[in-house]
DNA sequence: GTCTATATACAGATAGAC
DNA sequence: GTCTATCTGTATATAGAC
């Protein structure tokens, strides 16, 4: 084998300056709010060259979804699955966390994706789709917990379902593009800590609360 | 006062057709697909007429929106706001059904209004708008439980924004556009009663469960 | 007020030189 | 492979007749 061509070396270093850049602009102005023009000029590059390593703006995206699964997945690889039991607050609040840090570490991408299936529009099943895909690894745990016997307050899909779009909406609204950034005026910051606490409290034992089940010596 | 203008009534007429096309047009193709001219179409009216009456297609949204208000302001003031106490579950599903139904009666306009706000990007601020201004009531209960002293699982307006989200989430990705409309391929069909059993199970007592606390004759 | 026809604007994508 | 320049398609909005 020759050495690698120099231009499959710089085309390689195009494509990445292109999905960084993409990276940075959908954070900055939203997926549906970047023309391919933006990234290009935030790369450094000129239009045509887009074309010659994505089909379109939809192919760049699913490229940096690969890219992100990647990562992922040599992260996840590392630690190993054990099935949570997520009746244990402290495993859920882990898991919790797990995937609110996913969204924060890939926010870019993640809120692109969501932008991408609401424009599809309701009708396409889109949005489905992309609570369904990323949230397996939960409807997993909670079927481990209907195997054992548990009672699930429902259908394992659905409430996995539920619990992602709760946690999607959320990071879409609250985590910001510059983490260094101002809070936005007229909007209340929140701590990763106090987002989490939150939603694990919240899940955990519901409205009713620890409180309602009185620690009764039965 | 003469009678009204036959050409004022004609321009109400026209508006109301309208509208009543754009509703149709956004839940089969959703608000970002839907163009002017699919509007007018769907109306039988000439393009041009439509900014005879609405500035774009955002001022047409907002009127949709201000209709549903008028609406939903009639039916609640015919029942009067008693304070919730959404520990209860039975009193907890009740409101989560009141906002189920007003997703599913309006999720033409919903829906629209969730798309565009995420078509503004995650820098707008326009989603985390939109959720405080759905979940107003909601927050309200919950300030009304912390103000009695009951401990909640974080601050009511996190809370309600939360639940809005999973909600507003889970009617944009379940709702059918056609409620008699087969179930789509690949998607199990869920009907309201289950839904609804499922949040409110959930959000009453958690992932724990009742299970967790024992039915002791305290 | 409503219509037809048209102007404006711009994003997406391509052609051909280097 | 990258560039400049351009073409095409399409959505928005307006002009002017009726």
């Amino acid at each position: 084998m020759g050495v690698m061509g120099v231009r499959k070396a710089q085309a390689a270093e195009t494509e990445e300056a292109l999905k960084a850049a993409a990276r940075r602009e959908f954070a900055e102005r939203g997926y549906l709010n970047t023309k391919v023009t933006d990234i290009t000029a935030a790369a450094d590059r000129a239009t045509g060259s887009f074309y010659q390593h994505f089909a379109g703006k939809e192919e760049l995206l699913q490229a940096l979804l690969a890219d992100m699964h990647a990562q992922a997945g040599a992260t996840f690889d590392d630690g190993g699955h054990p099935p949570h039991d997520l009746t244990d607050p402290a495993q859920l609040r882990e898991h919790l966390a797990a995937g609110w840090g996913v969204m924060r570490d890939n926010r870019a991408v993640m809120t692109a994706l969501f932008e991408s299936a609401m424009a599809a529009g309701p009708a396409s099943g889109a949005l489905w789709e992309r609570l369904a895909a990323d949230t397996s690894m939960l409807r997993e745990h909670l079927e481990f917990l209907q195997d054992r016997g548990d009672a699930l307050p429902g259908d394992p899909t659905l409430i996995a379902a539920a619990i992602g779009g709760m946690l999607a909406m959320l990071a879409y609204a609250l985590l910001p593009a510059d983490p260094d950034a101002p809070a936005p005026a007229g909007q209340t910051a929140y701590s990763d800590a106090q987002i989490l606490s939150t939603l694990t409290d919240l899940l955990s034992h519901g409205l009713a609360g620890p409180a309602a089940c009185p620690p009764a010596p039965q």
